[in-house]
DNA sequence: TGTACATCAGTGAACGCGCGTTCACTGATGTAC
DNA sequence: TGTACATCAGTGAACGCGCGTTCACTGATGTAC
């Protein structure tokens, strides 16, 4: 058993653990330091013990969050194996994935309005999964002829473009966009017609 | 000269507008209807001579926004023509103009979390939109050999996450992404890579 | 093992604040005669 | 044209609320002897 907080048990962890499910219901919006203490069965004034404030509190979840995104993204990546192509299909349903499981760290991540120049560690974080894609991105490229091969950044940054666009648009109770496929495919065949405009994949479907 | 309110002159206009800056400084989380009514130099009670509160100012605004939004995109398809590949491009610029010169109405539209189910008004003006830009998806996908076409639905939505994407993570203040081209470029070389990949762009580039 | 003490996680009351919303009002505007 | 009246856009005060944050406190836990 890991070492237990002095009465609460690890309040911090409970602490982000309730903001991440907050968010995951109300929103950014909806978050408030108040309801995560509450919903921790804690004072409000509590939460001072383990955050410096609202800020910091969303600010670690969104760090906790691009620690799990990176990890997820290398675990997918195997360092570009079997294959280049197989490593960075991978990545692309690892990144929809991390987003369907962690919808709490995602909003946290990328609707929170948290400024990524908050703390060395948040950057630090936060790059880390975009440096898979775009490793993943750059060994992919490697297959298409040097004078016609696309700056790795800009074609990992399409990728990212339109995974964030499908996750936001598509995977979210959004019904308004009524759309009959998931957004795992829709993200999927996207990314293959993509990969075909570059020649990586064959135009036989 | 168009008839002025009573007091004020088009009071209405001017809380939306407020509200629009607003929105647009502050993104969605800072929106207030105290504030907006404050740069609109009335008091908040005022607002409600107009709005039922709130939510109904975002609602404006946003319905305001799918509105020009329609406008611009049919602007830009002009019925299809000249040529299909070029009208369809247009609507892809169109839509990352829109999202620049209108960044209020982007966010009331898109992140204030409003739902279109609100009003049929508000429904009807956001379908209006997606309408062009699945029009000139599917005329453009005309051009595919029957067998081998995608669903014209899939198609732009591809497109439309790809647009979103780059504007939600290229186009705002989020120099996190450090990117040493356009949000215009990378989403107008995004689309053509794309267009490759479905065999209506040639592969020469 | 038992007692005295130090630590510090969480309490509870309080704060000032801005929020959205209500309500009776007022006074500028438009209209009828 | 001038006067009396009706309209209603905007006021200002008030409300209850939940927010983030502070502070002196308390009492359970860990430690020293």
């Amino acid at each position: 058993m890991p070492k237990a907080g002095y009465h609460h048990g690890n309040l911090r962890q409970a602490l982000v653990d309730a903001a991440l499910l907050l968010v995951e219901e109300k929103g950014p919006t909806g978050f408030t330091l108040s309801e995560a203490a509450k919903r921790a069965g804690v004072t409000p004034a509590a939460v001072y013990r383990h955050f410096e404030g609202r800020e910091d509190l969303i600010a670690e979840c969104a760090l906790q969050g691009f620690r799990i995104f990176g990890d997820v993204m290398e675990q997918a990546f195997q360092g570009g194996h079997p294959t280049a192509l197989a490593a960075f299909e991978a990545t692309g349903r690892a990144y929809i994935a991390f987003a369907r499981q962690h919808p709490g760290h995602y909003v946290a991540m990328f609707e929170s309005g948290i400024s990524m120049q908050r703390s060395p560690e948040l950057y630090d974080a936060a790059q880390r999964g975009t440096a898979v894609l775009e490793q993943a991105a750059t060994q992919l490229s490697l297959r298409i002829p040097a004078d016609r091969r696309p700056p790795p950044q800009m074609f990992s940054n399409h990728i990212w473009a339109l995974s964030h666009g499908v996750v936001e648009l598509f995977a979210r109770g959004n019904t308004s966009a009524n759309c009959p496929i998931s957004p795992e495919d829709l993200l999927e065949s996207g990314i293959g017609i993509y990969l075909r405009g570059l020649g990586i994949l064959d135009p036989d479907h």
